[in-house]
RNA sequence: GGUUUGGUAGUUCAGUUGGUUAGAAUACCUGCCUGUCACGCAGGGGGUCGCGGGUUCGAGUCCCGUCCAGACCGCCA
């Protein structure tokens, strides 16, 4: 038997034991005459003693280990003289009688500590170690647990867990496709799914009428701190709803994974619609745990021969709370991260009403204080706030307000990690227009029902048309979206048709979908979520990549295994494929 | 594809206007130490300054190219 305890349990209770532990040799602490070791495993560590005095032999073996090397260890538990109070299991030691190297180890390239010496780089390469530590430990069970009380909640309410087919069929829409070539049909290609889409509604038609899964969706895009090529949701699609019946289920949900999981009562969720969220944040994800929404005083600001903003098609303000402490250095800081390329704004106008009740502005040549007292009206200024104003085109201001109000909430430290504040966005576009390819495309997807009252828009003004189909955001991340689907097979003909689909197009891509809709297809609906930003929200972080035991760097390769990598000359002849020159 | 930051000891980093033998911390090795737990003390080894080219009497430092990594934009139905 390697072991009769974890090195995470032992305490007082069990002094006088006698025990055997297997683990890792985390550091020894030669005194001389005696020696301490400190053994680690999953649960923890423990100390363990050896005296040269009364066994030189054993402890000559102690002092030779190094750290990493898998020793087994038997001894009996006795209460310490100097207690360490900060380990669980500070208050004992095990006095070794037995110790047996059972592997030795090479000295690790950085240390398998909480604050570990090691880089981002290194330590992705030897991931294995960095796995071994406390801090991507606890990540990766707090995802186990989420995983287990997604899986409890739903189970409880009745939902199947089935899994879909990772090799399925190519289809032009949305993110590219990663492709996997058949040795078997020649010149064929299977694509790994961005999403069981397809088939949870084949599931509905097939009368499964609550599914879920946890499942890997995959797509070949470039990637970010939260995204990567392969990544984990849970998918869901109930029949017989309505959005309202989705939403429910799924804010219970979300609300026991934070309970269980954090300990944390969410509150009821914010509905707000995508027009709202656009007008007020400039975003379709809005970050609610800070104000600064937008206020658009183009009428207060055009027509005083200010050129700047006299030409912009929009002027938005925001009011920064006690803003009037930011020195000109600080306000040309602002300035000067609008200007990065990555947003884009030309510049940046502020506005500061000072304690004393004056006004100070950067368009003071340009206004009376009594125009500026009308924009400090409207944005609910009160003395010693700063607004700070964008101008341009509608389609460039608001995003760039939408990132200059998270910068300065980032500055003023408004974005709590332990505050969590959940909402709906609701009644999303059908539609959105893709003018590189001059045609609408699907916002969401090609199977969202548009709302029935807008239904007469669909050919005459489809940019107008909104849909059913819902986001759940937390402090500004998208955790989930889906939507009510169309089942009824002629109308998603005429959606297909709109999205510029010809009938053939949409018979060879979609066709067993449509051919499914012919034998009794429900109404149903459903909604994924990013299973690893969920992790990394509830764990406070922005990466999603130490939720993930094994994740690709930001080129999508596998430094540790060293992948994507060239197959041989034989694989490509086998199926039949030749590389370009 | 674009913007930007970085690459110096096993590791994390410092390295001035270009100027002697490239430093620190930590890790590692050796010795000493009976209560350590970030143990302590003394000593030691360890470097093609990512790679290639250029400027210069002289390059870790300046210039060009290239590779790698991070963040962001595009992209992500």
């Amino acid at each position: 038997m390697y072991r009769t305890f974890t090195c995470g349990e032992l305490n007082i209770k069990h002094i006088g034991q006698e025990v055997t532990l297997s683990g890792w040799v985390q550091k020894t602490r030669d005194l001389g005459s005696m020696t301490f070791l400190d053994i680690r495993d999953r649960y923890g560590i423990t100390q363990v003693v050896f005296n040269n005095d009364s066994d030189a032999e054993l402890c000559k073996v102690a002092r030779s280990l190094g750290r990493e090397f898998v020793i087994q260890l038997t001894g009996t538990v006795a209460e310490r003289s100097n207690k360490n109070m900060k380990m669980p299991t500070g208050e004992i030691e095990i006095i070794a009688q037995k110790l047996t190297i059972l592997n030795a180890s090479e000295t690790p390239p950085f240390t398998i500590e909480d604050n570990t010496d090691g880089g981002e780089d290194i330590r992705m390469k030897y991931r294995y170690l960095d796995l071994r530590r406390n801090p991507l430990k606890e990540k990766l069970m707090l995802r186990h647990k989420v995983s287990l009380e997604t899986r409890k909640y739903l189970d409880a309410q009745s939902f199947v867990e089935v899994e879909t087919p990772y090799l399925i069929k190519s289809t032009p829409e949305g993110a590219r496709d990663f492709v996997v070539p058949s040795r078997m049909n020649a010149g064929e290609f299977y694509a790994l799914p961005q999403s069981p889409q397809t088939f949870k509604q084949l599931l509905m038609v097939a009368g499964y009428d609550k599914y879920y899964q946890i499942v890997k969706c995959f797509r070949d895009e470039d990637l970010r701190a939260d995204r990567q090529p392969e990544f984990t949701q849970i998918d869901c699609e109930m029949s017989f709803v309505e959005q309202e019946d989705i939403l429910n289920v799924f804010e219970g949900l979300t609300k026991h994974i934070f309970k269980t999981v954090r300990g944390v009562d969410l509150p009821d969720f914010i509905r707000m619609p995508y027009s709202e969220a656009m007008e007020k944040y400039g975003n379709d994800k809005p970050d609610m745990r800070f104000g600064m929404l937008f206020n658009n005083i183009s009428a207060e600001a055009k027509g005083h021969n200010f050129p700047v903003f006299d030409a912009a098609e929009d002027i938005l303000a925001i009011n920064v709370t006690g803003g009037t402490v930011y020195t000109r250095k600080q306000l040309d800081a602002f300035t000067n991260f609008v200007k990065r390329p990555q947003v884009g704004a030309k510049g940046m106008v502020y506005v500061k009403y000072n304690e004393d009740g004056s006004i100070k502005s950067s368009v003071d040549k340009f206004y009376s204080e009594e125009v500026l007292k009308t924009w400090l009206e409207k944005c609910d200024s009160k003395p010693g706030d700063t607004l700070f104003i964008l101008s341009g085109d509608n389609a460039d201001v608001y995003p760039q307000m939408s990132a200059l109000r998270l910068h300065v909430a980032d500055e003023q430290g408004l974005r709590d990690k332990d505050v969590f504040v959940p909402m709906w966005v609701t009644d999303f576009p059908l539609l959105e227009w893709d003018a590189d390819n001059n045609r609408f495309h699907a916002m969401h997807h090609p199977f969202t029902s548009p709302k029935k009252e807008d239904f007469d828009l669909l050919e005459s003004d489809p940019g107008k048309v909104r849909a059913n189909a819902y986001d759940m955001v937390i402090n500004g991340v998208e955790i989930g979206g889906g939507s009510i689907r169309i089942f009824d097979r002629d109308l998603q003909s005429r959606m297909f048709s709109l999205l510029g689909f010809s009938k053939e197009e949409a018979q060879s891509q979609f066709g067993f979908l449509m051919d499914a809709f012919k034998y009794g297809a429900p109404p149903h609906g459903g909604i994924a979520f990013g299973f690893d930003r969920l992790c990394a929200m509830m764990g406070g972080t922005d990466s999603i990549r130490d939720y993930i035991a094994f994740p690709k760097n930001n080129s999508g390769k596998d430094v540790m295994i060293d992948a994507p990598s060239p197959i041989s000359e034989e694989q490509l002849n086998e199926l039949t494929l030749k590389l370009k020159d």
